[in-house]
DNA sequence: GTTTTTAGGTCAATGTATTTGACCTTTTGA
DNA sequence: TCAAAAGGTCAAATACATTGACCTAAAAAC
């Protein structure tokens, strides 16, 4: 049960949650938009960074989007060198993603403005309050 | 200073936020979906009913997007006959935005699976993993 | 060992959304 | 009272994702 004090508190987290994401991603966003690059561009080279030589499919499931909507970011991505694609030896239909160089520096950009926020952020709550900002949102991101 | 180690943790936070908001946001945009509607919809819905009588302006301060991208799913909400406008009475530019009784009503359904949600999540991690949650989101909202 | 089916990936056309930039109306204030 | 500013709207161009068809290579079925 929720009853209607506890609802606005919960409504408070709602807002938390949505002003934090968004604070989370402007800055970011802020860089790739003067290289006329969006968001789903970033999260393509933080999972292909994350997990080189994964495949086409492999980024599909981790960002649960379509094929077609994955196909124009990456292969501007590709064309940009910023990612390599190179045939998989043990199945020809499967490409092998990673970074280049020019990708991973870019990747670090990005993903660097969100560790330096999230580390200030951590800093200020506590370590305490971290570990229990991980186990909250652990339940969170698996539900 | 954020030094190798601290780097793989703080990418697990960025992952968590990822994952939780992709969760976070899933429940809401499958209703919305049936109804032709989208993510811009249901944030109109949610303040407006934060803040009867509000104006575009208003709309446009919190939602962080241009009058045009606010135009048109608002004029959609109001021919749906979920929010009602009408001109102020001290200043016949502005309009005074409100839930009608469909759009009270459709706000809490989408809402409220996100109510319940964070009251299960809460609920799993405890009140004071809640409370250091809360202050840890705060540092990163204002930021 | 062909043939069929499945999986990985691509392309083009359509539809939907936002952006750009002009514009109208009312109010404020010089 | 007239210029400037604020609230709001409209239409055209652009960017983006979706739909649906299609290609190729590898497994599976026969």
């Amino acid at each position: 049960m929720v009853d209607s004090k506890r609802e606005v508190a919960l409504r408070e987290a709602i807002e938390l949650i949505f002003f934090s994401y968004r604070s989370f991603t402007r800055a970011p966003d802020l860089i790739l938009q003067k290289r006329g690059l969006n968001r789903t561009h970033h999260r393509i080279l933080y999972f292909v960074g994350r997990e080189p030589a994964g495949s086409v499919n492999d980024l599909l499931k981790v960002l649960e989007i379509s094929k077609q909507a994955l196909h124009n970011p990456l292969r501007q991505l590709i064309a940009m060198n910023l990612v390599s694609s190179s045939k998989s030896r043990s199945d020809a239909r499967v490409k092998e993603l990673r970074l280049t160089s020019a990708g991973k520096k870019l990747e670090a950009r990005l993903t660097g403005t969100q560790i330096l926020q999230l580390a200030e952020v951590f800093d200020q709550a506590g370590p305490e309050a971290e570990k229990a900002w991980r186990k909250t949102s652990h339940f969170l991101a698996n539900d």
